[in-house]
DNA sequence: AAGCATATTGCAATCGATTGCAATATGTCC
DNA sequence: GGACATATTGCAATCGATTGCAATATGCTT
């Protein structure tokens, strides 16, 4: 038998339950330690047998903090499609956890909601005291006027030393290299690459892809980097292509998210081409299906938990006065049947 | 060459630019029609020169209203993972959308905010005008407490018919049932069950497995109903036990959820038996990687956008002083590779 | 020209909490 | 007993917008 009030208490209800002032009340809930032990554990007393809760919007408004932080992830213009790949979702729950255990609350907008100039609708209006932006996508101005703004932001993509405002994100070029030079080392003399190089993640994942290529003496053919949308169903498509055009023979891929990635083995085992003897594959992102998928996929592994922490922590630190720094973080391989042919 | 402004504009600047009073330029603002239009067109036009935007918290403050949404993901207990299920990804990207739409912003909180009561914290404090609940998970006394407080929401889950607060979800028995018939006219004699049964709505999947069994004078055995996580790991590990073990021999899997069906598929091909000829598989939600699979994978689809818009509607007319009534989703049979037989 | 309806605008209270500063009470020291 | 330091508490302003009601202006009627 919950106590139901009827109806909701404030903090002037409180205080004149407990028979001292707002100002007072107001403390004594704070734990100010100017207050009196008494009178402190007397109102807060109080205060838990009527379910008392501090208006937070009052607060808010007087504090001028809303302690909430706006996440946005930006979709796909071509797409339209919002959250898909798995891969947003792993690091979208790490965000959470990590802005919970600082005390703040997130503000969740996808695709569409990010017609609207982000900085008006959650800065300007004092909805949130900073912005988290996932996925650069492909070049966004907006991401650009932010910075011009003064708004105190962090983006997740890839970070190329030359923007000016800090972003979070995978060590992509390093990545893409240690996948390709392992289906060297498998043997692979022609590889593909799918994925948009639009974005500019992908496109560093392409530039280590060629790194890998010209570290091996091997010259990087154009028509072997094939634009592909991150979903499984593009991998599929773009693989079937591939396997019907004068490409020539290939005997890898490399796909820029593992979600293409069981597209295109999809695509090869329907072709009966077997994967990894006649053809390696390799993805990015180790999502958790790729470890259950048969063959298993031999994929780049992000730190998603690092990646949230960190992204939460820079824009902590810059709301509060300090710097956000951009930042790499080192992925690894994960070597797995796909692209293991036991040499 | 945007315009900075020094400091934030306040509605009573505006007022003071446009030679009105606060209570003018507000009403202006607003579109008010009891204001003149030249005056309202003067108000309008200086806000938006000096990129005025209306501070949302003194808004939500006086009219009481958040125009916030909590949109809370329950997580399982027992693996302490928050969101990982590809399926969660898909309704949460169709609410988002569906609540931007209406004007609402969205709050999300996963796995251990929940750990906090969500009355108090969302409802209580004005963080949001109502809740969304995701997942009802194994009987979750917090879902019961909120419906005795008064407070507007609604869940995704198992409309049992039983509960007195709103549950929109997938007619999960008769999906199941869908499943299990589709199995049994593949020719499938023993069926085994995995998911675990203290969700409710996997309760109802298991109940509709017992359904298709018995109408075909079947009599289910308890021993092949399977606890397993929302995982495809989960789902490897008790395939690969029910192998081992004295189960006898098994013509047929049902599993509550596609990550976990994957993962049975897996543990299936490594043990060298054919799916669908000496094994036939059927899953549950079609997440995009379902048809990507090799074998792809037959599954029960439900329709997640009609679940988001519907919840988002019904809380919405609850909060609107309306009622909010559960409601079962048809579902749909996909018929793929991994149970089918060419008879 | 007085009377009254209608169109616009402004005054001032209000939403609920926080906080600088002043006020009071208590204790200590000489 | 007076002076002064310290511990507690309260007053009142403030955050920024919204809104009921009153005030003023304008136009029309007879």
């Amino acid at each position: 038998m919950t106590i139901k009030p009827a109806k909701t208490m404030t903090l002037s209800d409180i205080a004149r339950l407990a028979g001292v002032s707002e100002s007072t009340a107001s403390r004594a809930l704070r734990d100010n330690p100017v207050i009196n032990a008494q009178t402190r554990q007397k109102v807060q007393q109080i205060a838990a047998d009527h379910q008392f809760k501090v208006n937070a919007t009052a607060r808010s408004l007087r504090t001028q903090k809303s302690h909430t932080i706006a996440v946005i992830i930006l979709f796909d213009a071509k797409t339209q499609q919002a959250i898909t790949d798995p891969f947003l979702l792993d690091i979208l729950g790490v965000i959470a956890d990590e802005l919970t255990r600082q005390g703040y609350d997130m503000l969740l907008s996808t695709s569409k909601t990010t017609d609207k100039d982000w900085r008006s609708y959650y800065f300007d209006s004092k909805r949130a005291d900073g912005l988290i932006v996932i996925g650069q996508g492909e070049h966004d101005e907006r991401v650009e006027q932010l910075s011009n703004a003064g708004v105190p932001f962090v983006v997740w993509g890839a970070a190329t030393g030359t923007e000016h405002f800090p972003v979070i994100g995978s060590d992509n070029r390093q990545g893409a290299q240690l996948a390709v030079t392992h289906l060297l080392t498998q043997g692979c003399k022609r590889i593909a690459f799918l994925g948009d190089i639009r974005h500019s993640e992908i496109e560093m994942r392409y530039l280590g892809y060629q790194d890998a290529l010209q570290a091996a003496g091997i010259k990087p053919e154009a028509k072997l980097q094939l634009n592909t949308d991150f979903t499984a169903q593009a991998g599929y498509l773009q693989t079937q292509q591939a396997l019907f055009s004068e490409l020539g023979s290939l005997d890898g891929i490399f796909a820029a998210s593992d979600a293409i990635a069981m597209g295109a083995m999809k695509a090869l085992l329907e072709h009966g081409i077997k994967v990894p003897q006649q053809l390696a594959l390799v993805g990015f992102d180790d999502i958790a299906m790729s470890a259950y998928c048969t063959p298993s996929l031999t994929t780049v592994k992000q730190d998603t938990h690092a990646g949230g922490k960190l992204l939460v922590a820079q824009l902590l630190s810059r709301i509060n006065g300090g710097k956000a720094a951009s930042q790499l973080l080192p992925v690894k391989l994960i070597e797995r049947q796909s692209s293991l042919r036991g040499n």
